[in-house]
DNA sequence: GTCCTTTGTGCAACCGTTTGCGCAACAATT
DNA sequence: AATTGTTGCGCAAACGGTTGCACAAAGGAC
């Protein structure tokens, strides 16, 4: 309640200096003999002095402000992906505010204006659901703001994206089994409106393609509301009695599938095997753990905010397309089967 | 690049007006007139005028900036009760900014003071583990900003807190494995330097010593670090071999027990019943899923949000000491034994 | 003794908005 | 015609800092 704050007048006037005086001392500037600047440090710790940064920064140009807007905060991806930004983010003295989008192009927007309102000085996104096209960053163009796409992104060339290569992934995961003698997988995949499932997927196909293994549509499985799973798995199931292997293309994914088997009594991997692309938390809480690719969420953290910074403070608008490196994790989830590779691979 | 942004004085001067006139217009201020309001109104739209926060709120008192604190960005409570914060914040027109203590005190108070530099409105703190006296709240009191405790704290008749009552939650617990007929219950806390893990606790032994059940340290397990539940699960096993039901203090707790006991071969709920506190995520998609007492993440930061803008808003210092409470959720991991009440409950 | 540095400090403008007050112009009342 | 009231707008101060520039004092070189 005291309220009222100490400002720079209130020590000026207590040392019988000026303003700009007890200003430059603060900052340590050349100008100001170092008695004076001892005085008035001293004096500003008496009177417990807090510098009002929005007046600071009101004269500056920028507001060392960094903005992430998520679609939502899962308990998956999210939570570590922010630990790595605010690392970042924190050791370079700026501040991270967080906003969600709820998945909607209309919030989104909003959000983004609400940027330029604080003249953040860059901001971090990751693309709802909904979200189909970029225009609506032109936004943050028209203030100078510069912007980065992390993790869940459409196809651009005018915009840093920072994601992992998520074709390749799928990919990787998908000869992963095949090499272990799985020639009958079902594909967990969400939402396909999303860049990142489309890719996981056409990876995930790609891999059946090159090694001449059929893939029927079937065996794809595309789960846009997470209660929609059940259902799934059983027409999946019933079309393909002969099943040795499921790859999620999420940690979302990977707990409500590995639940789910469970429940039919399904054995990892001794029925069926199980692999994932996973930030690596779940499957060490899963039985057995799970194999997967991992993409570390407080890596790609970590690197957005260092890039984001980077075009910050170089005031660069040099476009880049970072694509994070998913590293295997082998850890039980999947069995090797009988017949290794039946259609010779080296041809 | 593009840059320099319209002000109020860019709009003035194209009208020919005073920026006080237009500042009015776009305020809907009475004084103006329509007419002119309109003029006004088109020339921003035109020359897609942004207003700047930063000097608007450096008259006024108050920032519309919320900062939170949580010691660290796990997966299971933080990311839902960081939703219900968000939800709140964000409907009155605050924004949230997140920051993360990393458990450490000197951080936290690091912390507080960036938030007296952002003068931020309001304060909701979840305290690190190393925080063992609220002595470096006073920062905030000095400069006339509430703070919330929320979830973690510790005991305090001078700030207010919004929990759930963490004795009665472990006493229902511990009584309704009891009133089930397991006598021989262990019960895992976290680091007991919380109170939150001695309050837990504190319920649990209660239940126990009201219907005469002897509850032997041995079957307290007190986790400071994840890594060590393996071996301390061990110790009680083999201290009691009779075992028959497990209570967690935590999801995380929770997923990492239900992990091990899968490893051991322990059927739940055949051989051991598991039973939680948790905010009904993990429960959901472990097999079988876990009866648990419901402390949801979204709820508790809903409140606390609405409580920390009631104190902003109404100036009041009034302290509240908040408890909001657990719904219990049966869903089948606890089985029923023979003998139910052994020792005549009602004496 | 003048001229030129150097050193340390103060003046005042500025960042972009908001707002109390004053003041014209005009209408309505006496 | 003088008074009063209304309407619509501008002046200028304020918020809390930062910073270009001027300037006084002191010292050194001539």
């Amino acid at each position: 309640m005291a309220g009222n704050r100490v400002t720079l007048k209130d020590i000026a006037k207590s040392l019988g200096l000026s303003m700009a005086t007890i200003s430059r001392a603060l900052a340590d500037h050349p100008d100001i003999s170092s008695e004076t600047k001892l005085r008035v440090r001293d004096a500003a710790q008496a009177l417990s002095y807090i510098p009002n940064y929005r007046a600071r920064y009101l004269r500056a140009k920028h507001s060392r402000l960094i903005a992430l807007i998520v679609p939502e905060m899962g308990m998956f991806f999210t939570p570590s992906m922010i630990t790595g930004i605010n690392r970042v983010v924190q050791a370079n003295d700026y501040s991270l505010i967080v906003f969600q989008s709820d998945n909607s192009l209309v919030q989104e927007r909003r959000l983004l204006e609400y940027c330029t309102h604080l003249s953040a000085d860059g901001v971090l996104l990751v693309l709802a659901t909904e979200t189909s096209d970029l225009d609506h960053l032109a936004l943050l163009g028209e203030c100078g703001i510069p912007v980065a796409l992390l993790d869940r992104t459409i196809d651009t060339t005018r915009h840093t994206t920072i994601t992992i290569d998520d074709e390749a992934a799928g990919h990787e995961a998908a000869t992963y089994l095949l090499q272990r003698g799985h020639e009958r997988c079902l594909g967990i995949f969400s939402d396909e409106r999303q860049r990142i499932s489309a890719s996981r997927l056409k990876g995930f196909r790609r891999a059946h393609f090159e090694r001449n293994v059929p893939l029927a549509e079937t065996q794809i499985l595309r789960v846009a509301m997470i209660a929609d799973l059940d259902g799934l798995l059983d027409r999946a199931f019933a079309a393909h009695p002969d099943v040795t292997a499921i790859f999620t293309m999420t940690d979302e994914l990977l707990v409500h599938t590995h639940h789910l088997l469970a429940r039919r009594g399904i054995k990892i991997p001794k029925d069926v095997s199980l692999m994932a692309i996973s930030d690596g938390q779940a499957p060490a809480f899963l039985h057995p753990n799970v194999t997967h690719l991992r993409h570390s969420g407080v890596e790609e953290g970590e690197r957005s905010a260092h890039i984001l910074i980077g075009m910050i403070e170089h005031n660069s608008d040099a476009m880049m397309d970072v694509r994070i490196r998913t590293t295997l994790v082998e850890l039980g989830s999947v069995a090797i089967r009988s017949q290794p590779a039946r259609r010779r691979v080296t041809r």
